[in-house]
DNA sequence: TAGGCCCTGGACAACGTTGTCAAGAGAATG
DNA sequence: CATTCTCTTGACAACGTTGTCCAGGGCCTA
């Protein structure tokens, strides 16, 4: 009675507890946690008596006071830059299978690119114990870790390199990706490309700007300065841009834009302008083959399972040096890319 | 150094403990929790030194004991059909800004669609005493829920009802959106107009054909068997039952598209076809503006948005009555839904 | 029938934190 | 100077679970 009291002001509402179970089968605490845990040694009769109880109360294991025990969370932390970019659904959605075949739980959070936000996330998650963690960094100093990675909390980079931590990454081939993107352009007859990216202290953002140097140099193009800007991806900022590109008496006769949002702006912008400029996106778009868009597409999906793979490796006690994954682009001709320059 | 020992084989690498840091820095265990939490009662001095100590162990509070002794654990659970679906990204991030907010993450999982993952998903975020649950049902069957709900933990159903459940909801007006839809295509001079929609086990496949048998009850028209196809929204399946529609002697002049993935296969097969057929899709698309498809839109994060205060609301203590919201759709014309029959 | 063994079940401590409470040191008051 | 009061500090229990270890009972064997 005093017992059922003393529950009913319980913080989880009132949540029954083990011992609460173990008092209404009639039997000791240790061997309801047996049940639960299905572990060997209980009779059938005994086993049923809690299985009875169990149902009668609604009694659920409190998972904190597990863990607290056990020291593993199954529960892995993904934090990347915005849930709502089209890139990052599916990314996340194939850590959380990946997550789901290890009976882990994902628990996610965005950064919105802001690296003081990454950090107080990452903390946060790691406050909470996670096995593991998935990053993609929004800043460039991840010093902030090594006492957590030392403490035995995996942790892989995605989509952009660790800062000054050595540490997995599984990346895309930016590089390469935007320097066959520019290649084509030129290859179609183009002399004149201009290149809209994303701020220059995103790593992917400086990688691709770096493949549209090589791929002119390349064709022996000199550039431009008027020809490159990089920014905020703002529809705002990115249409200013593309705008003064498409302006002034020489103006590019093709864009390469950075990321898929640049590139969905560019396709507004271009679709108003009379003359046609041709365009390469990286990454791929919903739709984008209705438009004639020609992109780098990566495989978010990919990255995301090859990322949750290399964790789950480093959880079941992988302990080679840090090991850097980069995954092919591939160029999707739709039209865009292949028209002749203005 | 007994201590040291054991920590080092500690399960958490070698964590350090608060016990660890008041050792260190020569004060009392509860000093330094009073340290970690800010709470006042000590002087500059110690807490200097606790300060230190906590830099010089890489001291990390571990939150699963803190969650025990606690209580809450300032996070909620989000469970929705397929993160990857550009639907569900906004709303996830919505939900994930509003907790952020409030100081709690955000733990989320993919059903797939499955009233079985459904429930497994909610039961492991319940046993983890998530303090509420955002829930996108897959099932339609909720009363594995009752226990937890009377436990304590707050729970908010989201774009379809619960079932068998009285609990808040937070719903788009699928109904009135879809009979504004049809009856835009009415009103352009259609008499014959298909729908092809989700799942009838699924609430807002339902609606949605609700909506658009009473726009054609409204204008007297009578809906013939082949006009309506319900099932799995996969491109072979939405494709095969586009294509039946637009076949035959008397083939429809219109189609309504039961949600976003609908509408991306229905454009592709739109565009193979000679004749001009007019669309209006349920849900907006990215880019939907330039290929000018007529839209009925709901706003993803403001359902989510809605959804997240409703249950933090709900977490402050408001304990009125179980409430349903309905969020109102807007019908966007781009020039799909007003082409004229063919 | 005695001895030993196996199998089931329970008592107890421990995980790392926070709430309660009381003790001790100074300061303020008479 | 004695007393009270305030302020800082630490000892201890409790949160709900799991691991360790031991006890008791039934069964088998000699």
């Amino acid at each position: 009675m005093a017992e059922t009291a003393r529950h009913s002001e319980s913080r989880y509402g009132n949540r029954p507890t083990m011992k609460d179970v173990a008092a209404r089968a009639g039997v000791g605490l240790k061997t309801v946690s047996r049940v639960v845990n299905s572990e060997p040694g209980v009779t059938p009769d005994t086993e049923r008596r809690v299985q009875e109880a169990i149902e009668a109360l609604g009694f659920r294991r409190n998972d904190s006071a597990r863990v607290l025990r056990k020291g593993r969370t199954a529960s892995i932390g993904l934090v990347l830059e915005d849930l709502a970019d089209p890139f990052y659904g599916p990314l996340s959605r194939a850590v959380e299978e990946v997550a789901r075949a290890h009976g882990a739980l994902l628990i996610n959070g965005s950064s919105a690119e802001d690296p003081e936000r990454e950090q107080e996330l990452v903390l946060a998650l790691c406050a909470r114990r996670v096995d593991g963690l998935i990053v993609i960094p929004a800043g460039d100093d991840h010093r902030y870790l090594e006492p957590e990675m030392k403490a035995g909390i995996a942790t892989v980079f995605v989509d952009r390199p660790a800062g000054r931590v050595d540490a997995d990454m599984v990346l895309s081939d930016s590089f390469g990706g935007a320097r066959a993107g520019v290649a084509h352009l030129v290859a179609h007859g183009h002399r004149r490309i201009g290149f809209i990216g994303d701020q220059p202290r995103i790593h992917t953002a400086t990688e691709r700007l770096r493949g549209y140097h090589a791929a002119l140099a390349d064709a022996g193009i000199e550039v431009e300065d008027s020809w490159v800007s990089l920014g905020p991806t703002d529809p705002a900022r990115v249409r200013a841009a593309a705008e003064a590109m498409l302006a002034g008496p020489e103006p590019v006769t093709a864009l390469f834009a950075g990321n898929n949002r640049v590139t969905v702006t560019a396709v507004r912008v271009l679709a108003e302008c009379e003359r046609r400029i041709a365009l390469v996106g990286f990454d791929d778009i919903e739709l984008a083959d209705l438009l004639g868009i020609t992109v780098i597409s990566q495989d978010a999906a990919a990255v995301g399972r090859t990322a949750a793979e290399h964790l789950f490796r480093r959880l079941d006690g992988a302990a080679h040096a840090p090991a850097r994954v980069e995954l092919p682009t591939r160029l999707i001709p739709r039209g865009s890319g292949e028209l002749p320059p203005a």
